[in-house]
DNA sequence: TCTGGGGTCCTAGGACCC
DNA sequence: TCTGGGGTCCTAGGACCC
């Protein structure tokens, strides 16, 4: 049985190409906020790649680079990616190839299949490979493996090396070797931090973490360290969180233009609170904790930086969002100071557990019953219309 | 002038209980 | 009041992921 990882190439910019067929062949760059002026690019494709642009950087910084190549900028649009994501997934699912099918994130996946043979395992994924293209106009990387992580070592390879078409098999005989070429770094599971940790103590590839002795690994990076070294040795440790019911869900912000008012605030914060209720009522949950949080602009150090949050627990458990937006805005209350410019803000929910009260609550009072309704109206009118195009007034 | 928006898990330390 | 172990729960913060 091997581990298969796909994931998809320059995700976002690949989705605007794929429903903008005109883009094919140019360069193109994905920004979160390109109406306002400001923004950062989130993906960019690999004509974009050539020209020097990379992930992260503000659009300001390189505007007349963009302009002077005739750069295609599109805004980033995370429903559809995310749409796109399910229809990837829907496909996948329905071929039948892939077992154990799962979404890791909006633009990767994993599976497993029952195979070992190299052959058999190219020709299979191959046939995924097609499928996404076929369907989805998405190109992909496959890379598999003995574990989550090693899959991902050989994806990692797959879309460095033209010669692999996509799909790079990493059969354990192959394994040191293919290690030996992945700096620390790029290793699932090392940040930025745990890399530092491990090149001062000499580990350079990610074969040199494979071979350290565990003890060595415990004491430098913890538990979650111990699974990405036995997942390095083609031992699987890895369990990937279900989806199926988020633990957190938030909703925040970076002002295009900076607030200072409290009623402007108030707004956004209302609104995030909102957003957050129907996504709670969407997968079915309560939640009994709120968190809000401000902050200024941190890149500004001509003006006076303040940045903090609040957290408080609701009485009983809820998703109504009127509960929701007054714990968030007597948060608010308590965290604003005048005299700032806000760059930021957004709302939290935690303590989040199944509503079960469909079947419980058959005695509530009628206006609850009333209420409920009216949300779930304005939950399918948003889904339908895009967020916000109704939202509740603060009472 | 202009710098994203989501999530997860782990650990340490304090409060509280027996 | 002092001494002390052991357990649980909660929170804050840090690390990671895309």
């Amino acid at each position: 049985m091997y581990y298969i990882h796909i994931d998809c190439n320059s995700y976002f910019a690949s989705c605007e190409i794929a429903s903008r067929p005109e883009l094919e062949g140019k360069a193109v760059v994905v920004a979160n906020d390109n109406e306002n002026g400001g923004g950062v690019i989130l993906a960019l494709n690999a004509e974009a790649k050539a020209l020097g642009l990379t992930r992260g950087i503000p659009l300001f910084k390189v505007r007349k680079k963009l302009e002077a190549e005739h750069v295609e900028i599109c805004t980033a649009d995370h429903r559809k990616y995310r749409r796109i994501s399910k229809e990837i997934m829907d496909g996948v699912v329905e071929q039948g190839i892939v077992q154990d099918f799962v979404q890791y994130s909006v633009d990767e996946f994993f599976g497993t299949l029952p195979l070992d043979d190299p052959d058999e395992l190219r020709f299979y994924a191959a046939k995924v490979r097609d499928l996404i293209w076929e369907n989805n106009h998405i190109a992909v990387g496959c890379g598999l493996s003995q574990s989550y992580t090693l899959a991902k070592v050989a994806t990692h390879f797959a879309k460095r090396h033209k010669g692999y078409d996509g799909i790079c098999i990493l059969p354990p005989e192959k394994r040191e070797k293919a290690l030996a070429l992945l700096a620390v770094g790029e290793v699932w599971g090392v940040g930025r931090q745990n890399r530092k940790h491990l090149e001062s103590a000499g580990m350079r590839t990610a074969l040199d973490l494979a071979k350290a002795p565990e003890a060595q690994i415990v004491k430098l990076l913890n538990t979650a360290g111990v699974h990405t070294w036995l997942e390095l040795n083609g031992k699987p440790a890895v369990t990937l969180a279900s989806h199926e019911r988020q633990k957190s869900i938030m909703q925040s912000h970076t002002f295009a233009v900076m607030i200072n008012e409290k009623e402007g605030l108030e707004e956004a914060v209302a609104g995030f609170a909102s957003r957050c209720a129907a996504a709670l009522r969407h997968q079915e949950s309560l939640c009994s904790v709120v968190t809000v949080f401000v902050a200024t602009n941190r890149y500004r150090d001509d003006l006076a930086q303040y940045r903090n949050k609040a957290t408080c627990k609701l009485e009983k458990p809820s998703s109504d969002t009127s509960v929701i937006i007054k714990a968030a805005t007597a948060l608010l209350d308590t965290l604003y100071r005048q005299g700032y410019m806000y760059k930021q803000a957004g709302v939290v929910l935690s303590g989040i557990e199944p509503d079960e009260g469909h079947q419980l609550d058959l005695f509530s009072v009628e206006n609850d019953e009333r209420r409920q309704r009216l949300m779930s109206v304005a939950d399918s009118i948003n889904h339908k219309f895009g967020p916000d195009s109704i939202t509740f007034g603060k009472h």
